[in-house]
DNA sequence: CACCGGATTGGCT
DNA sequence: GCCAATCCGGTGT
């Protein structure tokens, strides 16, 4: 059922991000299953990549969880009020992660528009990394949570695999002062698909 | 302990 | 399109 850790242990973070893209992203919170393919990844790729939180290898309380074992859940705040969720793609000790950042929403559709209270728009219930983690009802809790275990979240199989022709790679979102990095195409969208997030604002700092 | 900035969002112009 | 909300985590005193 949930995806086995070789599956986030590759060398590649950008391969593993568009073989994200299709796969089903499941939650298990307070007895309620939500879950919704992910249309949506963005790479942060640590050392050198000035925008992830363990630029040269910083660590701290929080990026801790970024040097866990593949297949590890990194849930951060952002903004003081958004969970953003992502995950580990690297052997331990190397805080490569993906951030999950819109799924097209599939089973506990109920659950989800409740959590997210009623939105007026119908896209706009899953499709950015903070209104995502809100339907699916993720938080701190599951912060260095064991995606393989198949517990209160995980990653399954989904839709047959996403072509490269139907994957747009773009610069990432919200990169407001990692200067080059910003311009890396490292953020990737299901072409076509209606639950991504909003276009690309680069800011050229 | 104080200060500052942020991998966002939603409401208003 | 612009901007405030909101508060946690990192940094320096």
């Amino acid at each position: 059922m949930a995806l086995e850790r070789n599956f986030f242990a590759g060398e590649n973070i950008l391969e593993i991000s568009k073989s994200l893209l299709g796969m089903k992203l499941c939650t298990n919170i307070d007895g309620v299953f939500t879950s919704g393919i992910i249309v949506e990844t963005e790479a942060y790729k640590a050392p050198e990549d000035k925008a992830s939180h363990a630029y040269q290898n910083k660590l701290t309380p929080r990026t801790k969880t970024m040097f866990s074992k593949p297949g590890t859940a990194y849930v951060y705040i952002c903004y003081g009020y958004h969970h953003l969720f992502n995950i580990i793609t690297a052997p331990e000790g190397i805080a490569h992660c993906i951030l999950i950042r819109a799924i097209e929403p599939l089973d506990g559709m109920e659950a989800m528009l409740e959590r997210r209270n009623y939105p007026k728009v119908r896209y706009n219930l899953t499709n950015g990394p903070g209104k995502m983690s809100k339907a699916l009802g993720i938080s701190k809790g599951q912060n260095g949570i064991d995606l393989t275990l198949a517990e209160s979240i995980w990653i399954a199989e989904g839709i047959p695999q996403i072509r490269k022709s139907h994957i747009i790679e773009g610069p990432r979102v919200g990169m407001t002062s990692a200067e080059e990095c910003a311009h890396w195409p490292w953020r990737f969208r299901i072409k076509g698909n209606k639950w991504t997030s909003k276009p690309a604002v680069v800011n050229y700092k």
